[in-house]
DNA sequence: AATCATTTCCAAAGCGCTTTGAATTTTTAC
DNA sequence: GTAAAAATTCAAAGCGCTTTGGAAATGATT
């Protein structure tokens, strides 16, 4: 059932059926019932490439995943993004077209995308420092939004961010009001913005506290469960281990949780453990009570409201870029607790400022 | 830059440029040469939509991904499983388009797709027992292939599928042979065909090895972490516990982990575990040696083989549907080790016949 | 050199929709 | 009752591509 033929069907002209599905004002209320009716009828849904040629308009978005060669990593966040987007999509008539591709070809796969008119934007996934995409994609004049933000990019351009910066001076900062001082970083890649912003609010916050960094206590690399067990592993089997672990992810933390009670420590006493939750869905940090003490914010929202702005930016191109960058949340469970006394310090607060109070 | 343009920049035809840049015979080799290299140069590639209407191929292939609104969860493997397939299809020069939907509005989803004319075939994902997709999508009339299977289901369809029964079982012969005699199942869902299976496979072993199947140490719902966490830790602390834990997940083995590790046992000496791995490219079961014991499959080599099937049926439709079946391999780690003697039991054997012998 | 077969190229139709500009019908104003 | 205005409807063009049917150019055969 094409539009010609639901036209015949209903003794009407191609035109007048069309505007009276696409809400135009010059056609009767009642006709338009009719058409609607009959639409619902025969189920008659437009062709989509028919009506992408006709308007320009592409109705769907891209995401470009790049897959490394080197290690099979898919973005850790990615689905739960996407599912959040993905939902904008839907409510808007918008379609998700997801291109995998190996990094090398990134460049190549958007000029590509855009030459082929298939999307009427994307969604930057994962900027790196000073991220090449972003001026190719001004270049190209392809809309995009950033899911995360690329550091000394001169130009303007949209982003949705969490405040990794902040969050993660609030994660040490905690830990030092527990009476911690070796506290360690177990950071995603640093090639990654919000791997370097993470290590900025950590270094921050310890500088505020005149404690000095130990680059035995910090590391940087692909955010997965054997990574944060070797790294907690070697950090706890050196000289002057630390008494509490900071990891990007809830991931790194399992990993992490792993070498500590592996060693028959105890969590949240002889070591605390803090991290970054993406509130990624399989993933949930507990039911109820969190397992990790976590800077948390929702990835899957991030992917809805991602959405939501570059929507807007196609439906309006002489719109300014737009920015956001969301405050994580601070939840506390039980992976934290005082540093472990064995020079008797002074009691440390409990709990961060404006934290809430932890349940034990 | 459209064909139009370029065929004037060529000074030939349409047509001809259309035929150079297909393959067709009837042009000649110098005037394809040219034609190519002038569509490399000024980066010419033919409008998607414009050539879908032409053809009546969309190009692209469609992934429903239903999200309940009850539990916002995303398909645990889907993330991998899409980016296999994303690579056969990026090969073959398909989209890939996904749509998240809701589950009551899954039905219409599909038949909105096929009308819509936005792919020319679906994977399916998730079946349950009986899915009411499989005789849908034949009804419309859109190839699709399935992974995993749809059991009870009178009619023919191409699916791939891992041996879930026959890895179950040899998961559970091989913690029998370890000595075991009370091994918990911690499912997922038994609404999906997957965890049916694995479930038969687990009960087919106790039998043949004579031993009663206990309701108490069988359990099935969404496979998180602090589900399995919640389980183990319940039957751990019941009376007449497990000596042997079955995850469906890794992600439920670690929340097993959890339990024990939190209770002061030992994994691979007090209490075993063994996991249904799918290979989830940042949840990978160790660097070289496996953290777990577990039967194995990549989900992600499913999704690349699943997409190469759909493909070739969207080639040539009259092809018959097609089945493969996929056995998982047995990789032992530390996991696992003999049942502890409380009653000083015979000398079981350290492997499984067939498998690979343990490191330790 | 004329004829036929082959190779190479092209004009135009068509895919299913939107949208422009015009035609038709209905309503309003006098 | 008629002219002007407003409300409806429509025919046809166009989006950028592929493909059919045919024309032009080239090569082979006599």
């Amino acid at each position: 059932m094409n539009l010609r033929q639901l036209s015949e069907k209903l003794g009407l002209s191609q035109t007048t059926v069309s505007r009276a599905l696409n809400g135009y004002p010059e056609v009767k209320e009642e006709t338009r019932r009719k058409v609607i009716e009959a639409a619902a009828r025969y189920n008659y849904h437009p062709d989509t490439r028919a009506q992408s040629l006709a308007t320009g308009r592409a109705k769907a978005i891209g995401h470009v995943i790049p897959h490394s060669t080197k290690h099979e990593m898919v973005n850790v966040v990615f689905a739960d993004f996407i599912a959040g987007a993905g939902e904008t999509y839907a409510a808007n008539g918008y379609e998700l077209i997801m291109s995998m591709v190996s990094d090398e070809d990134e460049a190549k796969a958007y000029r590509t995308l855009a030459q082929k008119r298939s999307v009427d934007g994307v969604i930057v996934h994962g900027p790196t420092l000073n991220d090449p995409r972003i001026a190719l994609l001004q270049e190209i004049g392809l809309p995009f939004v950033v899911h995360g933000r690329s550091s000394e990019v001169p130009h303007e351009y949209s982003w949705l961010d969490v405040n990794n910066t902040r969050a993660l001076e609030r994660a040490t900062e905690f830990l030092i009001d527990l009476g911690h001082r070796r506290i360690a970083l177990i950071n995603g890649l640093e090639s990654m913005d919000f791997a370097l912003r993470r290590r900025r609010g950590y270094l921050n916050a310890l500088e505020t506290a005149g404690i000095a960094a130990d680059p035995k206590l910090m590391s940087s690399a692909e955010m997965t469960e054997p990574y944060g067990y070797t790294m907690a592993q070697k950090m706890l089997d050196g000289q002057n281990p630390p008494t509490a672990f900071i990891a990007s992810s809830i991931v790194i933390a399992m990993g992490v949780r792993r070498a500590i009670e592996e060693r028959g420590l105890t969590l949240g006493k002889d070591i605390s453990i803090i991290c970054f939750d993406d509130a990624i869905s399989y993933f949930p940090n507990g039911d109820g009570e969190p397992i990790f003490t976590a800077t948390r914010s929702s990835v899957r929202e991030a992917g809805r409201r991602a959405a939501e702005i570059l929507l807007d930016q196609i439906n309006d191109p002489t719109r300014k870029s737009r920015h956001e960058l969301w405050e994580a949340e601070l939840v506390v469970g039980r992976s934290t607790g005082p540093a472990p006394t064995t020079t008797p310090a002074q009691s440390p607060p409990q709990a961060a400022a404006g934290a809430p109070a932890p349940r034990t």
